[in-house]
DNA sequence: TGGGATTTGTTCGTATGTATT
DNA sequence: GAATACATACGAACAAATCCC
């Protein structure tokens, strides 16, 4: 049985140049891991030290607790009793429930914008693409996944309900940790001639298809997971082998 | 403005008899309030003070603070810094949030459901509905406005979805606070009929019929809430008033 | 305008628990 | 199997902020 505390110990946070004598804020600390997960930068089983944060952060072990206690409601991190925190890894079982979720929410959630389409939104979503395609062009990967994601969250946020916009936040950290943990090897993250296709019909405002165009690009990410040899968890039971 | 914290002081926890020496686990408590919650028991801006419930709950504050934090994230108390907790008050715009969350996800779901139908599991579900029809005929009303919420969680679990059924969860927590807040004065709890209407659809395998009445029932829940008026919260610009 | 009571926020020392040698 | 090192968990006291009178 794999431990999910087994991986290297060291703090994979690191701080530009030395020691920061600065101060951040709980919110903040919350921002950077987040986006360190969203950058891959963060890998599950990452060993996570109050201490070692506190100290990194320029805050308290306190306040690291409650940052921890927040990422592990999010399913970002576990948190085991007397052993500490460290960077999720989601199950082949979880990762699906991830799919599964965003498979219900994110074609509505497209057809609904496209109903009623405004220009102003559209505009946010070309430019955010365009960056996408900048980090491509730079050959940034981990802006480049980044950014991937933060346009699925980009869509939910246009709705302005923020239960919305805070599930699909969710998911998509989630979504990266599964990436990171399954992704088969050669992978070009997410194209995004399909976010361009999404956003295409939703200016049309073509419901019915940015509802089609979000469920294949859902599942063509999927598809670039490899869900379902046993790789990473080992369910084998030894028992029944010896039988 | 009304601020949220300036209703009853006491705690609404009510131990049984007298004090408890009982020590509960984190989990107990955090369901303990959550179900209070979900039977109008604690009602919106309840303010909860941490020594009192380490009191009752025979815990300690720092544990009381995780519970706090915890519920704040899913939305059940708001924290104020400096000023502590109180059950939370959605908004008429928060609450037209949650139902429009609840109209993406739960046609879908019980569409899901119909279409590969199980017998244990309509099973269970009439059994639910049979303990709601109990509640009524005993007119235990804290009783029957649970078990009405409760029976779109148990929908939930059918899925087999664990980020699914959490969602809902905490919708259904906010629908209850909503219902307390914004119930227009003559209204039957969530008629039963209706959900047994959704049983039968998932029954006879027939996915959009049971989306249908989903949303037809979620409508109709909306329905008996008087979300117009600016009734509880008063944006009214002052400064306007006497320009 | 001020003072006292209450409640939250923080810190520190210690205890407990886990993993390792 | 025992001892050690390490990190989390706990408890109490202190400090700071808010509310009410």
């Amino acid at each position: 049985m794999t431990s999910p505390l087994d991986s290297g110990a060291s703090a994979a946070i690191a701080s530009p140049r030395g020691r920061r004598p600065k101060s951040l804020s709980n919110d903040e600390i919350h921002a950077k891991l987040q986006q360190a997960v969203l950058e891959h930068r963060l890998k599950p089983g990452t060993r996570l030290v109050e201490d070692h944060l506190a100290e990194v952060a320029g805050s308290t072990r306190a306040r690291i607790r409650q940052v921890l206690l927040r990422l592990a409601h999010e399913s970002l991190v576990t948190l085991v009793p007397n052993r500490g925190a460290c960077v999720a890894s989601p199950t082949v079982e979880e990762a699906r429930e991830v799919f599964a979720m965003r498979h219900l929410l994110e074609p509505s959630m497209v057809q609904w914008l496209a109903e009623r389409p405004r220009q102003a939104d559209v505009q946010r979503l070309r430019e955010h693409v365009a960056q996408e395609a900048a980090a491509r062009a730079e050959g940034d990967r981990p802006r480049i996944i980044r950014l991937s994601g933060e346009f699925h969250m980009l869509l939910a946020e246009l709705t302005g309900n923020r239960i919305l916009s805070r599930s699909l936040r969710e998911l998509c950290a989630q979504t990266c940790l599964v990436i990171t943990l399954y992704d088969k090897p050669n992978t070009p993250a997410c194209p995004y001639h399909e976010h361009e296709d999404v956003i295409d019909a939703i200016e049309a405002g073509n419901g019915s298809r940015a509802a089609e165009l979000m469920r294949h690009h859902l599942h063509h990410i999927e598809q670039t997971l490899a869900l379902d040899d046993p790789a990473g968890e080992a369910p084998v039971d030894l028992q029944a082998l010896f039988a």
